[in-house]
DNA sequence: CAATATGGAACTAATCTGGTTGCAGTTCAA
DNA sequence: TTGAACTGCAACCAGATTAGTTCCATATTG
């Protein structure tokens, strides 16, 4: 039943990815190795990244996609944010209740609270977590740094 | 982009309309008439309700759904489980990543334990507030009773 | 016995997700 | 200046999920 798309796992995958290759550019060919997944799929995500001002792309031969900001300054929760566009976490009901009886008239108001409350608990610790950490704690599990290859043409 | 189903919100709703017929039972008919939807819908979540022992159904005439235990002694955490059925919140890649790159060979279990932390303060919410509870605040919103009609045929 | 209820199976339409191909446009380097 | 390598966008596909719907077997009441 209802999980959450795996969008927000692939898109800190890459982050951290482009933490581990500090200010080289990373093609979308090479994460997608990483990551084993189809090019586009990266470049979809990595998208939503650089307009959340998260990371910076470049096009053309030699470019790739790099972090904007140091990962210590990027929380989970921009993370998210950038990929689940502002989507609620709990939906309301898909038709409007009965508006004639009490319940239905209120419920949604009253559920609204508390869907908040338990969305902003959520959210609070993806706040608390940076980029770094995460990529901090991959780091720490790797014994040697296992390349996947650049996958650059090398001249 | 991914919210959670509407069946929490509705699940919600049936048992504040269960507490306020407190111990008449409610038949699919007249539930789905608050919700403003199909009775076998509310039939469907009625069900896992009471696969879950918040709620006893009698089958036949005269028959319907009605709480199995005391408002307050249900928490919207129960309500959620009985629903999503366990799903975890947040999903990981869909495709195993490379595990022959260092980050994709450990990505997942950094996640794991981020992903669990943000889900566990999302359900600490929910385990805190009570049917008993959304009921109330939905009664306080209420001006008038207003009925929706109890949909039995009245002899 | 007849009316009313649940419960399950099967089917539909709409939406979302991840994956895929194709192509226009940009950049760099030989 | 040509060609290789890259991004970004649009279009399409298959699979899953959701909510809705119909139909029927079964149970209970009066």
């Amino acid at each position: 039943m209802s999980t959450m798309s795996s969008r927000a796992a692939v898109a800190v995958h890459l982050l951290a990815f482009l933490t581990w290759r500090r200010d080289e550019p990373v093609s979308s060919q090479q994460a997608a190795r990483s990551v084993n997944t189809n090019p586009v799929v990266v470049r979809r995500i990595v998208g939503a990244l650089r307009r959340a001002g998260l990371v910076e792309v470049q096009p053309g031969a030699a470019g790739g996609a790099r972090l904007a900001r140091a990962p210590e300054e990027i929380s989970l929760l921009e993370v998210y944010r950038a990929v689940e566009d502002g989507a609620p976490l709990f939906a309301l009901h898909p038709q409007t209740p009965c508006q004639d009886c009490g319940v239905g008239a209120n419920i949604q108001a009253a559920l609204c609270g508390v869907f908040g409350e338990a969305q902003a608990a959520m959210e609070a610790v993806l706040a608390r977590v940076t980029v770094a950490e995460v990529a901090a704690s991959v780091f720490a599990r790797m014994g040697h740094p296992g390349d996947c290859g650049t996958g650059r043409r090398t001249a």
